[in-house]
DNA sequence: GCCGTTTTCGGCCCGACTGTTTTCAGTCG
């Protein structure tokens, strides 16, 4: 059983908890158990009970019941409180405005289990009957049933992004003494992205009355003084706060949470005869303010070093900032080259001339152009010949570059058997080799931990790409040992890719962070397929720096020379 | 249900907005 699965079921406990009206901190262990296992490199359920109490979290009872979970498949516990609420009322939780003691009530009284239910009742008019609801209530619930129905839930963070530089840039021209910050799960550089949330210092209004003017407005779920939420055409909420400019720096580190992380901060400074709240951080004893307009100061201010907002999801950075023993984390700009591109001679949309210039343009110093293998016939792969004549063109104009070396390389198709798509000795010409798995993703876990393994023993692959090959929100990763994978990769000398495509991140933060631990060398790879894709190397840094990587973890932050030293093919051992 | 530099029992983050109320519970982040 895999940490997500047992994950789900704690975090369903905690939801039917939740319903049943338990005791707050009861419903809260069990979901930040919920987090902390979801998040965890090893697998849980392979670790001795002794193992799993030393995890932050998870104590007595928890780790009884993951050990009854892990060995029967199931929790007794969890097996009772379904059978007293159907797990389908779980589906009404997430609806704008309705929470636990709403989805009781509606239980209870009305009998009401689905959404479908929950709709038939409020047209009806059954809802605004009950006490505590009413007319209003109804309404607002109704809404957000068509609502729920409409928009899909999470999406991609370079949607998101998108959404939000436009919304900031509007709400820019007309707040103009605004400082505008795009904060929540999007500065904390997470893949996907439910809301989202921008902060604005200021102390005039005019920000919060651009929010809710701004044309892409489809509904006004709420607008306070400080506070206003709203739904945007398209399907995302966006949440805007106002702070005076004096709470600039606590109001940022409150709204990028995440919430484990506030939550951990906010006990830390009261053990240490502090409050923390979005206005500041305040002396108990006379109220007076100690840190407040700068979020590094408002750090320091609790002993600790700054946490860079990609670290800041309760997973050990408190305990970490402490100790100042935090890693300086990879920066985009640390990278000297990219690995891993695409031109016209398959699938991209730019000759080798111009990807060179826009890498030279960027700042880079060398880029490996790597086209794909015959067997992807859609993307127009090269078959041996044609990777070959593609190679002298590419060394032949880095005879002219000035600024910036062309490696002759290719994306290689990892075949359904293990198997290389090209000639050895023609994945031997070359510079580099990325191999890849582009089909058969349904493979069972143990043919596929073989096919990766027996990828990773060819002497002429360098890197793995996207390993996992999962497409984030539309395709489960592959399965397969990754314990095993990552092993092989890290003693044949085989690099492991993160992937830039904004809808791949590919390892996940998880498995890159392993993958450091093991010893595999990672690579920050765009998989441009076009210049401006060259850009997406911001998606895979984020995915490094959310791994606690540093720039020496990476192998395309080294120069040239040192590169090509490390590659497997000049390492191999024949 | 977890956890320990005031604690192995008694704590457990904090504030804004809404709707249904007569002072607040529920929801949200």
């Amino acid at each position: 059983m895999d940490n997500l699965a047992i994950a789900r079921v704690l975090a369903e406990i905690a939801d039917l908890l939740e319903i049943k009206g338990e005791n707050p901190f009861k419903i809260r262990a069990y979901r930040n158990a919920a987090e902390a296992i979801g998040h965890e490199t090893q697998s849980i359920a392979a670790l001795s009970d002794a193992e799993r109490r030393a995890l932050p979290g998870i104590g007595k009872d928890l780790a009884a019941k993951i050990a009854e979970l892990a060995g029967t498949g199931s929790i007794a516990y969890h097996q009772e409180l379904i059978r007293e609420f159907p797990p389908t009322i779980l589906d009404l939780l997430n609806l704008q405005g309705v929470g636990p003691k709403t989805v009781a009530v509606l239980y209870s009284q009305l009998g009401i289990r689905t959404l479908d239910d929950l709709e038939a009742a409020a047209r009806a008019g059954r809802i605004k009957a009950i006490r505590g609801l009413g007319a209003r209530k109804e309404a607002q619930i109704l809404k957000a049933v068509t609502e729920r129905r409409s928009v899909a839930g999470r999406r991609l963070a370079s949607e998101a992004l998108a959404t939000a530089d436009s919304l900031v840039a509007d709400l820019a021209e007309r707040a103009p003494l605004a400082h505008l910050t795009i904060v929540g799960s999007l500065r904390r550089g997470c893949e996907t992205s439910g809301d989202i949330d921008i902060l604005a210092s200021a102390s005039s209004p005019d920000a919060m009355q651009a929010f809710t003017d701004y044309r892409l407005v489809e509904r006004v779920l709420a607008h306070g003084d400080t506070k206003a939420s709203v739904l945007l055409s398209g399907g995302f909420q966006a949440d805007l706060r106002l702070v005076p400019p004096e709470s600039l720096g606590a109001a940022l580190q409150y709204f990028t949470g995440s919430k484990a992380h506030n939550i951990a901060l906010r006990e830390r400074a009261l053990a240490r005869g502090f409050t923390l709240n979005e206005y500041g951080l305040f002396r108990l004893d006379d109220n007076v303010k100690v840190a407040g307009d700068d979020e590094a100061a408002l750090y320091a201010a609790l002993g600790l070093t700054f946490v860079p907002p990609e670290l800041r999801e309760g997973r050990g950075e408190i305990a970490a900032a402490e100790g100042s023993a935090l890693p300086r984390l990879v920066e985009q700009t640390d990278l000297r080259g990219d690995l891993h591109s695409h031109t016209t001679a398959s699938d991209g949309r730019a000759d080798i001339d111009t990807m060179a210039r826009a890498a030279a343009a960027m700042g880079l110093q060398y880029l490996a152009i790597t086209d794909h293998s015959k067997s992807l016939a859609m993307a127009n792969g090269l078959d041996e010949h044609r990777l070959l004549e593609h190679a002298r063109a590419i060394r032949r104009l880095n005879e002219r570059l000035e600024h910036i070396t062309l490696l002759a390389g290719v994306e290689c198709d990892i075949r359904a058997d293990g198997t290389m798509d090209l000639a050895h000795d023609c994945l031997a010409e070359l510079d580099i080799v990325v191999a890849s798995i582009h089909s058969g993703h349904a493979q069972e876990a143990a043919q596929m931990t073989d096919r990766l393994l027996r990828a990773i023993e060819c002497p002429w692959v360098d890197v793995i790409g996207h390993p996992s090959g999962r497409a984030i929100l539309r395709r489960e990763p592959v399965a397969a040992d990754w314990t095993r994978v990552i092993q092989a990769a890290a003693t044949a000398g085989v690099a492991l890719e993160i992937n830039g495509q904004p809808d791949r991140r590919d390892l996940n933060e998880q498995l890159a962070r392993q993958a450091h631990e093991t010893g595999a060398m990672l690579v920050i790879s765009s998989d441009a397929h076009s210049p401006a894709a060259l850009g997406q190397l911001r998606w895979s840094t984020l995915v490094a720096r959310r791994a606690w990587l540093s720039a020496d973890a990476i192998l395309n932050t080294a120069a040239l020379d040192d590169v090509r030293r490390r590659l497997r093919r000049a390492r191999r051992t024949m």
